[in-house]
DNA sequence: GATACGTGGGT
DNA sequence: TACCCAAGTAT
């Protein structure tokens, strides 16, 4: 079989396959700008199991751009809960922000001005630009890098990974194969134990049973690692989404609910978590009689 | 290019 | 229990 009868017999089987057993997720119903990013940005580095707990009520709170850009930004950090990167739900709202000041409230559909905005990546940019512009353009997410590295290993290892995505695009179906992609290495063509048996794609894939199942690794890490920052700046961002809009909790005293076994020498380490998460808009420091008092940005 | 950045479920 | 992982982005 030649390349090009190859290249289209993928084509038709993914394309064929994906009309048939799509799982009917939300975002794939809409074309509108601002429901697309926000899923988009809700799937970065996140399941498609939680996002759907999550997107429906973040838009029945915040429907579109004009609400989003006007809420407290403490609701829009609470809506994120048990979304994780709460980074993100500030950057979603400054978006909004932005593009109600700059550009009459709508998204651009052009690819390098959307990478402009914060938060929307390489990756972010060219979803939107497919899933809500319909445009022909090529995605590279996880998904898509792991099933070209096993469907085009030689073209993967040669090519870069962003022009071998464009080379495969089928014409004017750039959504479709898009989703197909990335629902076939969600569900199918996973990374630890890719299901070969039920693959559309195998009988054209040089990988298919070649996946050998990674070792699990016994080596015994430090029992008392370091706990990352993150860990803390998740337990003060949940501690305060507790609290109601007008409450503020004393820095020591919520240095002592996040980290109870705290000592003494932990007080330069805790003002420099905290004053991260203010840099990045996470919290609110309110300085009175020396003393700091910590809310959710108002 | 390495590192930081959450969360909850799976094994 | 301890570790891995998941539709990335910013520095």
């Amino acid at each position: 079989m030649n390349i090009g009868n190859r290249k289209s017999s993928i084509t038709k089987s993914l394309l064929h396959w994906y009309k048939q057993k799509a799982r009917p997720l939300p975002w794939r119903k809409t074309r509108n700008p601002y429901r697309i990013l926000v899923s988009e940005v809700m799937l970065q580095q996140t399941q498609v199991s939680r996002v759907l707990q999550k997107y429906p009520e973040f838009l029945r709170l915040f429907p579109n751009f004009s609400s989003l850009a006007h809420a407290r930004t403490a609701d829009v950090i609470r809506a994120w809960s048990g979304m994780g990167y709460n980074n993100r739900a500030v950057r979603l709202q400054q978006v909004a922000k932005e593009i109600m000041n700059d550009n009459n409230g709508r998204l651009p559909s052009d690819i390098h001005i959307l990478q402009k905005l914060p938060g929307i990546g390489r990756y972010t940019a060219h979803a939107v630009a497919c899933f809500s512009f319909e445009q022909q353009t090529a995605v590279v997410d996880t998904n898509v890098r792991r099933i070209l590295a096993r469907l085009f290993p030689n073209r993967a290892r040669s090519m870069d990974e962003w022009e071998l995505a464009e080379s495969v695009l089928p014409k004017r179906k750039a959504y479709e194969w898009n989703q197909a992609l990335m629902e076939l290495g969600s569900t199918f063509c996973t990374a630890a134990h890719p299901r070969c048996v039920d693959c559309p794609l195998k009988q054209y894939c040089p990988s298919a049973f070649q996946i050998r199942k990674p070792k699990k690794s016994y080596k015994r890490k430090n029992h008392r690692a370091m706990i990352p920052n993150r860990i803390y700046r998740g337990r003060i961002v949940a501690l305060l989404r507790t609290m109601s809009r007008r409450q503020s909790i004393e820095s020591n005293r919520l240095l002592h609910m996040i980290r109870p076994e705290a000592r003494g020498q932990n007080q330069k380490w805790f003002s420099l978590v905290l004053t991260g998460l203010q840099r990045d808009g996470l919290i609110q420091i309110h300085s009175q009689k020396a003393k700091n008092f910590i809310s959710l940005p108002k």
